[in-house]
DNA sequence: ATATATATGTGAAAGTTATAACAATCACAA
DNA sequence: TTGTGATTGTTATAACTTTCACATATATAT
């Protein structure tokens, strides 16, 4: 197991990580994989064939264990050990991130890096916000491993390569970096933009089929 | 052409148009499959093979019009003509949304929604925020195309279904929408939390096989 | 004019992902 | 302790996506 794993497999654990949440909310003990599939609207041999990459977490003729299975799901993305993060550009978006529970999925925010005077040195929910000129260094001592690009388009570039610099371990980014990094990291796009545009293709591709 | 599009591809559409912006801010007038694919981090190929799903928008042997392209690529997405959109649940992310210029890409925030009392009736960002329970009514009059749900992960199915009534073509959703839906309209989500997760699968990843 | 270098668009092949079909396993009842 | 119904895990197949290879078209220099 867990040769060659597609994306889309690790990004569907992550949505029957969601609702393993949702139903140990609800004190639900099981849930079997047809029922989990309706709910992510996929297959259910779909949910079999994702989970089988990684083990066996079922029981035949019963079903999945809904705590073992989220338990599962935590080990196999990694976030059963909090990761540290920082957020770099504390405008719209970094200060709604700061404000956001990750904490509880196993992401813990300790710093926060601006630009602009008027922000560095304020502590937003009991998050200290640095000059970003000293990334690196306080990456470094502080150890983390996540670096959250949350600045204007332009300036992109120039935060990640101070982030890997300052080592971090992967980049999550609100603006494509089109520039080739040297070191080779894991990089993840949050794209609202294109969900937008992806969303407006799909609504003018039914009107006019129909 | 466009018989059936990978929705890879789409994605890909909505990188390279980002791509156009910046050369056309940097007054570049051509650019080629290549150099094209080295920002995105694909092979050439496949940007050719993305862009012949819809035509034939190169010249051979001298490559792309990068003001052409622009205008080609929202002419595919459908971001020519500006589509109204509506926002439900102006917290941390709803307020976040509000303020970001989505104009210049053919997307017009028209109105706000809310549960809690001490935020309806306000205006924020010059666009007034109502009262969650005529959001049918609203988005009816004013013909708002798009739902932005922006709500806790509990009131999101709710959400839904009132802007459905209310006859959005098509949502937005932070949180993910476990409920079936009776009338079909593309959804799509901005995971954040997944993103992250997927990251962290990564990084452990990595870390693991070196 | 002609040759050469360059870059697109596309049919065929390779590679990847999802689905279908089914064998293996478990709970429970008689 | 055996039989029945239910549900998982897996092999084989189908569907989809990317890459390769090359024919086609353009610009430029001589």
């Amino acid at each position: 197991m867990r040769f060659n794993v597609p994306e889309a497999t690790i990004r569907r654990l992550t949505h029957y990580l969601r609702c393993m949440e949702i139903l140990a909310k609800n004190n639900r003990k099981t849930i079997k994989s047809s029922e989990l599939a309706s709910f992510c609207k996929i297959k259910d041999t779909l949910v079999r064939r994702d989970l089988s990459y990684f083990g066996e977490f079922g029981v035949k003729g019963v079903g999945y264990s809904v705590e073992a299975l989220e338990n599962g799901l935590r080990n196999i993305l990694g976030t059963e050990r909090t990761k540290k993060m920082a957020i770099c550009g504390i405008g719209n978006i970094g200060t709604a991130l700061l404000n956001f529970p990750f904490k509880e999925n196993g992401f813990h925010i300790v710093a926060g890096f601006e630009k602009s005077p008027d922000k560095i040195g304020k502590t937003i929910h009991s998050i200290k916000v640095y000059d970003w000129q000293i990334m690196d260094r306080i990456i470094k001592n502080k150890h983390i491993e996540i670096g959250v690009i949350a600045v204007p388009s332009e300036d992109a570039s120039i935060v990640a390569k101070k982030m890997i610099e300052g080592g971090v371990r992967g980049i999550i980014s609100f603006t494509l970096l089109p520039e080739c990094m040297n070191k080779k990291i894991p990089v993840r796009y949050v794209e609202i933009l294109a969900e937008l545009e992806i969303l407006s293709y799909e609504i003018d591709k039914e009107g006019g089929e129909m």
